[in-house]
DNA sequence: AAAGTTAAAAATGTAGATATTTTTCACAAA
DNA sequence: TTTGTGAAAAATATCTACATTTTTAACTTT
């Protein structure tokens, strides 16, 4: 056997799915999530929905009023500041840690994962270009947080990365599709794997810092831009 | 009306009620987390009890199989160690941002802390005594970490604590019925307090980084005693 | 307009049906 | 006797359908 199927149950789907729709935009912030939508939508009872749902409050993607029932979360420049900065920090801090910690193999995976990035053209579609240089991007950043050899802290980690992942996308588009940007973000990239290289463990701190705050203005604007923080959603 | 009665549901009461049943030790590590027990214990259906035990999953106090149902998540050595240097290193993290950014009401806030657990005396049972030090000892830790301003590592730091609960619980005992490990506890507050008047935040976070790890041998030493690990529980 | 009343809509909870896993136990082979 | 196998039974988890409670909103009435 290689790969059991990874049985799971119903709210187990439904919580992945409607994860995915959330992020991806096909529910807005602030929009009502009715019982009634989502069980059709997702062909599930009312049960298994309501679990999806309530994982998805304790991860605040997803908020909860007692009878009132679930509306998926607002999102806000002041929310945006603060996940950005905690997660700014946490990643600092962590990349700090791998410098000091990872290993031979540590190295020689985030050297591949940077050179893979670099390599993202663009060849293909629009749309595919996106979606590789994300993924290229998320494993390049994956690479050296490994490093730090804390399973927790990486939880936490990856859990802010959720959180943030609504905003992240905001940033994405117009970042990828910026030939400056992009080249800025490859220069930042360079620089930090010359100074993880160089095993200089402050300096890769205070840049992968910087790296994670850059994203913040750019947000900003495109939030205020179009009101995407949910206002007076009455369905 | 003063403070309304803070409507829950069902599922928010099971979820409350089971966390503190194995936080203090009602439910023993590994043991299997029965549906009709629970149902019982908890007087309540099984959907919002599903609802309840999901949500510790996610806390990771609770372990899930699906169609096998549901256990108490299993401590380990390894696991203590990664959980209280993860939470070391978080809030030493948060110390220094709170010396760097934390007002003059925040600094007010510290001493008043400091002081109340300074004058925790042996006047009550040892059980009262027990909780009022906890208690004190948490809120003077909380005044400090209250002051990086940024809510977001504040909760990542709540989740930590709970991830710990377990392990602290049983450090707690030891630490505060033996007077030289009180005694030693005091030394480092006050040598804290000190570092953090001084608004030196290099020193508050090694202070503290280490003031976290502290607890770990001891900790390590219980667990091996007792194997209170959960290893092969049948019911 | 403001406040009260009532009907519809929606969330929440329970009970029972269904599916899965685990245990039990009989029987056969070593 | 011990060990292994497999089928039946029991225990258990999971899901759906229905009942109950609460909220929302429309409609009066003052």
């Amino acid at each position: 056997m290689t790969q059991t199927t990874e049985k799971t149950n119903l709210a187990d789907i439904a919580y992945r799915l409607l994860k995915q729709d959330i992020t991806e935009g096909a529910f807005l912030p602030g929009d009502k999530l009715l019982m009634s939508a989502l069980r059709e939508r997702y062909e599930i009872g009312a049960g298994p929905m309501r679990e999806a749902l309530s994982r998805l409050v304790a991860e605040h993607l997803v908020t909860a009023a007692s009878q009132r029932g679930f509306r998926v979360a607002r999102m806000s420049v002041d929310e945006l500041k603060d996940i950005y900065f905690a997660r700014a920090s946490l990643e600092a801090m962590i990349a700090e840690l791998a410098v000091q910690r990872g290993d031979d193999e540590w190295e020689a995976g985030v050297i591949a994962a940077a050179h893979t990035l670099s390599r993202v053209t663009e060849l293909q579609s629009e749309e595919q270009m996106l979606g590789l240089w994300d993924a290229r991007h998320k494993a390049f950043h994956d690479a050296i947080a490994r490093g730090c050899g804390s399973a927790k802290l990486l939880e936490l980690r990856s859990t802010m990365l959720d959180q943030a992942e609504r905003y992240r996308q905001l940033w994405l588009r117009r970042t990828v599709f910026s030939t400056a940007a992009l080249e800025l973000k490859q220069q930042e990239h360079s620089a930090l794997l010359q100074a993880l290289l160089s095993r200089d463990s402050h300096e890769v701190r205070e840049k992968m810092f910087d790296h994670m705050m850059n994203p913040i203005p750019i947000i900003t604007r495109i939030l205020s831009e179009r009101g995407l923080t949910g206002g007076a959603q009455t369905a």
